[in-house]
DNA sequence: GTGTTTGCAAAGTGTTTGCAATTTA
DNA sequence: TAAATTGCAAACACTTTGCAAACAC
């Protein structure tokens, strides 16, 4: 009864990832990663965490998103200066962003195609790509 | 037959804009309009204005960037949280983004081409795309 | 003159960091 | 026990704001 196995599953994500599975990062993890696809902030991870019971400081928070991030389970979304998003889903995809209400969200499938790439600049190489729809309340 | 921009001055710029010509707002619409399209940070013009002899504090410039983007003479890029960029270029186009030197760049003519584009979600309208490149040095 | 704009410094965000205490392996 | 991690507060980078003085019309 002890052994609950999502609990079991995000410290395996942990330390295959070469996280060590402290009780802060073992506990994100499992709001991060166990109800699909999510797009937060360090902000709102941390309430999330603290409503849930968890104590564990906005440090730490960022730090851990962080570490997560250059791990490579979590990618990094840019959507408006000052303020950052992680989202869980790491594979190649776009966004919706809400100008009216902050929100961020995927684009489904394929409905955005890239029909032509430009050559990168001299001496660069491209790294990835981000598209952004901005949307507003109607 | 080459379509020539109509040369327009800083003062008429600012007023067509319903903007007092100011001492700073011209001096800053100069820097930002007479070198064709510019990619620039609050802290880049600050820096400008300050080596071109141009007295105007920070705050101004922050205040007239925002005052221009409102207006319309001006297009905000979010690129990275934190940093803020400005382009002189508000027709629709991308941009590369250089993560290794923050530095922010066109995308030549239609060399990205969105083929396909989403629905926007429910009670939402489609406000714009941004299609950053991300690339690092080689 | 009258309303607008500026500059300064202070305040506000969001994020990172230094370091002692704690936890993990 | 040694090394890694945490929490706190302070530091940080960037941006906005309040208000008195300066300016544009």
């Amino acid at each position: 009864m002890k052994t609950i196995r999502p609990f079991t599953r995000a410290i395996d994500r942990l330390s295959d990832a070469g996280l060590r599975p402290t009780r802060q990062r073992v506990a994100l993890a499992r709001l991060l990663f166990e109800d699909g696809d999510r797009h937060i902030s360090a902000e709102q991870l941390h309430r999330e965490a603290t409503e849930a019971g968890v104590k564990v400081s906005l440090a730490t928070v960022y730090n851990s998103l962080n570490q997560f991030t250059i791990a490579g389970l979590l990618r990094e979304v840019a959507v408006e200066a000052g303020r950052s998003y992680f989202d869980t889903n790491t594979t190649q995809h776009h966004h919706f962003f809400n100008d009216d209400t902050g929100e961020l969200q995927d684009i489904p499938g394929d409905s955005v195609v890239l029909s032509a790439l430009p050559a990168a600049p001299e001496n660069t190489v491209i790294d990835g790509v981000d598209v952004i729809v901005h949307i507003r309340n109607k």
